[in-house]
RNA sequence: GGACCCGUAGCUCAGCUGGAUAGAGCGCUGCCCUCCGAAGGCAGAGGUCACAGGUUCGAAUCCUGUCGGGUCCGCCA
């Protein structure tokens, strides 16, 4: 099953060959002039370079190849050699009852499938996730959602900040609090307290509270740097007490990303791969990649044809810690001892491209990533009103929660305001309230383009007018409650005949369907969903202003019309999974 | 100093692998509820696509330069 564009492609592109012309020019896509024609071609003027003819002979003997009037309601030269085309109502039609049994909706699985992981969240452990983890984390899930719909094995890892010199901090600085803890003991080995000796309140306070003492005095520093080195090396007690740090810090997490429907398959850290470090560090250095430079151990990875010099990448510094960069080599390895990958995405912050530029280099260098190919995934920050970085009203860091709050506070303002789900109980009130609030940030979100910075506009995300997560609810939602109305009146959805105007732009509409989601695949670039999304919840907006049902006294008509409802629910729901936003039944 | 990202309507943003009259939302003006959810629809005003060159039949899109904003640049993560 291809779409409408396509077989057209494939049309066209027979008809270029038989003029003795490249295929790829038959490309056919939406028309730019939706007034002119439905799809359009514009080969000719390429092909008119290539064969040194007029572009308008060119598409004239094009389309004298495609006289193929059941498909073609509409075939005509335009202007320097614009190839326009309709398709026939009774065509689309046949396509649209084709795609809509079908789960894919026509979109084609990607053959061959590939096995990609996907890298997002990016947590620190003891940190409180704060506003910049938004982006990192609905981008990666959405891609994931998109790659795994798109007919890819996809592995979400979460990829936290658990290992190095803040764990070694905050052991010392429980152990100034706490001293008589057994972790402290080295006379025992264990077992230890299965419950954590600290909270996440605790954390939170006591990890600032010792990287201000490091920071103040240089003893407590060495002492937090040898309690690292101890924890890395294996002490027991140490270990221990790590692994609640995790566990508290996970047990954290899982709630907010459960609000905001991301999902992880590997909750994974630094720290899992701790062991392959020295073997890495040792390949690289037999391998001849490393150098000693400045006490430093670096690998150069300059290549030829950069226009600038790239720095080096420090692998082990001269106080002979390890980097992130040479922990983010050591992930590289484990991924490929452990899953059979074909591409790594990186969805972190675009400030980090030439760290991840660095590790790739290095990676590719000494052969670690096997066949995997790498791909930074940037992104750019989510600003305040005033344009500069999202703060707190006081000037702080916003913790992701705080703003999962201010939003869910403010969907349930909107929701109060315009008098919807009064009727409801409490916990089913509550529910809608957060898929309003999440539809409306994760819409926000990925409606921008990845790379863009973006001011985040609670007042105006949350809004049900206009380009926004909760009129796409809206839209669903006045969708499931005229198809249930016509359940109750016994009305079912028919076959899709051809009819009006009205209809056809609706029906046109749902059958591009393929195109935005291979572009936002190609691109990673989840806006082209978010566009395709809304453009379609105001096709159907026309079509329901215009074309009633319920009271339609034409069965075959009202029957059609309801498919036509049907599918396009169906279509919405499927993009609107992709972009990780829930659908209530009614609200 | 060098590199990267960005500069499009009053505001917030799409479009950028070259194509016809540059789009959307908000805001603004005027219409449309005896009818399925008006949180909607229709019509309209509003842009020398930062600026200057270049390539091309054709440039918001590609190249060069200038100006303006952001970011990064070996021992933090």
């Amino acid at each position: 099953m291809s779409s409408i564009a396509e077989h057209l492609t494939a049309l066209v592109s027979q008809a270029f060959e038989a003029e003795g012309l490249p295929r790829d020019l038959g490309m056919v896509r939406t028309s730019d002039r939706p007034d002119l024609a439905q799809f359009q071609c514009n080969g000719a003027m390429p092909a008119a370079k290539l064969a040194k003819k007029p572009p308008r002979h060119i598409a004239e003997a094009v389309a004298a190849r495609l006289q193929d009037r059941d498909l073609l309601a509409k075939l005509e030269v335009v202007g320097p050699g614009f190839l326009n085309m309709d398709v026939t109502d009774s065509f689309i039609a046949d396509h649209l009852n084709a795609v809509a049994p079908d789960p894919r909706l026509g979109c084609p699985s990607r053959d061959p499938a590939r096995t990609v992981v996907l890298d997002y969240g990016g947590c620190n452990i003891a940190k409180a996730m704060h506003v910049g983890h938004l982006r990192a984390s609905v981008i990666g899930d959405t891609l994931r959602r998109l790659f795994e719909f798109s007919g890819d094995k996809t592995i979400g890892d979460i990829h936290m900040g658990d290992w190095g010199l803040p764990m070694g901090m905050l052991i010392t600085e429980i152990k100034r609090e706490q001293p008589d803890l057994p972790y402290f003991d080295e006379a025992q080995s264990g077992p230890y307290p299965a419950d954590s000796p600290v909270s996440i309140e605790d954390l939170e306070r006591l990890y600032p509270q010792a990287a201000g003492r490091c920071k103040e005095n240089p003893d407590d520093l060495d002492e937090a740097r040898k309690a690292t080195a101890e924890l890395q090396s294996g002490r027991a007690g140490f270990l221990a007490l790590w692994q609640h740090f995790f566990d508290v810090s996970v047990a954290a997490m899982e709630p907010v990303f459960d609000q905001l429907n991301v999902h992880f398959d590997l909750w994974y850290g630094e720290a899992i791969v701790n062991d392959l470090i020295p073997p890495i560090v040792e390949q690289m250095g037999n391998q001849g990649i490393s150098e000693l430079s400045e006490g430093a151990t670096i690998v150069r990875i300059a290549q030829e044809g950069d226009k600038a010099e790239i720095p080096p990448l420090i692998l082990i510094k001269s106080d002979g810690a390890m980097m992130y960069s040479t922990t983010d080599l050591g992930t590289i390895e484990h991924r490929r001892q452990n899953i059979d990958q074909d591409l790594s995405l990186y969805v972190v912050d675009q400030r980090q491209h030439l760290h991840f530029e660095q590790v790739f280099r290095a990676a590719r260098k000494a052969g670690i990533n096997g066949k995997a190919e790498m791909e930074h995934i940037g992104f750019g920050t989510m600003n305040g009103p005033d344009g500069k970085p999202f703060k707190t009203r006081s000037g702080g860091v916003m913790k992701l929660q705080q703003l999962i709050a201010m939003a869910i506070e403010a969907a349930d303002k909107r929701l109060t305001e315009a008098g919807l789900a009064a009727d409801m109980s409490d916990q089913e009130r509550q529910e809608i309230v957060r898929q309003v609030a999440i539809a409306a940030i994760r819409f926000a979100d990925l409606s921008n383009f990845r790379l863009s910075n973006y001011i985040f506009d609670l007042d105006r995300f949350t809004r049900f007018e206009g380009k926004t997560g909760p009129y796409l609810l809206y839209a669903a939602v006045r969708m499931k409650s005229l198809l249930r109305k016509a359940k109750d009146k016994g009305l079912a959805p028919g076959q899709i005949e051809p009819s009006g105007a009205l209809e056809r732009d609706l029906m046109l509409a749902l059958a591009r369907l393929p195109e935005p989601m291979a572009t936002a695949y190609e691109r990673r670039a989840p806006n082209e969903l978010c566009d395709f999304a809304f453009g379609l919840a105001q096709e159907f907006s026309r079509f329901y202003q215009n074309c009633h049902i319920l009271t339609e006294t034409d069965a075959t008509l009202q029957a059609s019309r309801l498919g036509l409802v049907e599918v396009t629910l169906k279509e919405l729901l499927l993009v609107l999974s992709i972009l990780g936003i829930e659908v209530p039944e009614r609200m």
